[in-house]
Formats: C-alpha cells, structure tokens, sequence
DNA sequence: CTCGTATATTGATGAAGGTCAATGTGGAGG
DNA sequence: CCTCCACATTGACCTTCATCAATATACGAG
C-alpha cells in the first residue's frame, strides 16, 4: 500500500522535446512530483550532502547527524529522492550507500527551462 | 497572519556563486520555498500557460478555464507565483495580467543544477 | 449613485506531508 | 544461536496545503 516502486517518468527519458503548446495536466502531475521532491528544505540539504561527498556517495548514518533528524526521518526523504529518480541507493553489507543519479539534477532543471 | 511580502531572495540574487560546500539550513530553506510554489500541478500548469500566451500575458479569467478551477483557487496560486518571483503581476482596470519574470525559470533551474 | 464584472480575501474542510517513537529486518561478529 | 548494528517500516500526531463557497474590494459603464 506504499509506493516504493513510482519512478518519476521525466526524469528518465532520454531528453526532452520543446513542449510546443501548454503542459497537459498529466505532463504537469508528473513534472511536478520531482518538483514536489525537492520542496523540502532537508531534502535539498541531503541531495548538497550526497554531492558535497568526495567519495560521491554517504550512508544515512552520516547524514543523520548534519540534519539533525532522526534516522527514520532521513531514511524517509531518502526513498522520496530515490523514487523521485534523483538519488539511487546501493546495500553493501549492512550500510545503505545514497548516490546522486548522474544528470538528473540538470534534467530537472530542463524541466523548468523547457516549460 | 499572511505571506504576502515573502519574496524569495535567490531569485533575486544576480547570479550562483559555487556553494563549495554543503547548504545551509537558512539556505536550503529559501530554496525550498521556490520548487515548493513549482511542486503542484496546476502552478506548473499556469506557468506553462503564461508562457504560452502569444502575448506574454494573462488575466485570470483566460486562467480558470483550462485548468478547470474556481477563479479564487487560480488567484490562490498565481500569488504563490508571484510570491516565489516567478510570475509579475501588473492590474490594468479591472483586469490583472500575469507574466513570467525575465529569467526566473533559469534562475530556478540553476538552483537545482549548482546545488 | 447603482449595477455588473474581474479579482482578491476569508473561513471551513478534507487530504497530504514531516516528524518521531516503536518495531521489524537482515547482515556481521562472537 | 545470540547479540549488536545499520537501516527500513509502521502508526500516530500535528502542521501545511489545495480547494471551494461566501464575501469583500475595486473599477468601468450607464
């Protein structure tokens, strides 16, 4: 009953074609979950955290601690980032690695310049 | 008890100098606030209209219909707009035309992108 | 001044979202 | 097997938000 598997569809094409005439409203449900992604202030704090690591990727106990939230909190920001198709996750052992998707912060940005 | 002064300053701001580092919390809240007015549907809609518009303006009533909203709701989100920098709201007689503010959307999508 | 029109504001309501405490899961070490 | 650790999930609480109906404001026409 969650939904663990939506991947928002904008940020995975390819690229995207000038829009020509006015967003559909289901071009804007879609476009506008990324954006509802990055609404929050330690969602943008987290995605800085994740790209501001020299190794390009941090486990969610290093990001708990700079945020000041609790670990359910951070582990729950991460999944809407993840299923926004911005960060992508990989379990190596017991750690949980968070990695920014390459290009997707630049798609996301199209997304507003290609309004 | 309202927000109708709150502009966001990272639109104003001339231009992004690289963070270096991580966000802060003040400013990770501040750009919150912008993708937070572009986080719904209909706002990306409006947006989309505006822009559109071979004018480069739009009164509210040219709003109301396409989105399928009461005009309060559209007036609603068009000062959230405005609010955000985004939009420009000039009132000639009775009408009010709405338009983007130059470079706003750039300026947003470098947000995302110099993260 | 009065009426009609375009827009803004207020108040109420139901839904969505952020946070935490508690609990579940699954791998590593003894 | 048992225990600790990192992380995920659940459930509950409170806040924020989108929407509408009703009302207010402001302007133009007559």
């Amino acid at each position: 009953m969650n939904s663990s598997q939506a991947v928002a569809p904008e940020l995975d094409a390819s690229c995207c074609p000038p829009p020509a005439a006015a967003l559909s409203a289901e071009d804007a449900r879609q476009k506008a979950l990324v954006f509802k992604a990055l609404s929050d202030p330690n969602r943008l704090r987290l995605l800085s955290f994740v790209k501001a690591d020299e190794s390009g990727e941090s486990c969610v106990c290093d990001l708990t601690e700079p945020l000041d939230l609790g670990q359910p909190t951070v582990s729950h920001h991460l999944k809407i980032l993840v299923d926004a198709g911005l960060l992508h996750r990989q379990k190596r052992g017991t750690w949980a690695y968070y990695s920014l998707v390459p290009g997707a912060l630049e798609r996301a940005a199209g997304l507003l310049t290609g309004l």
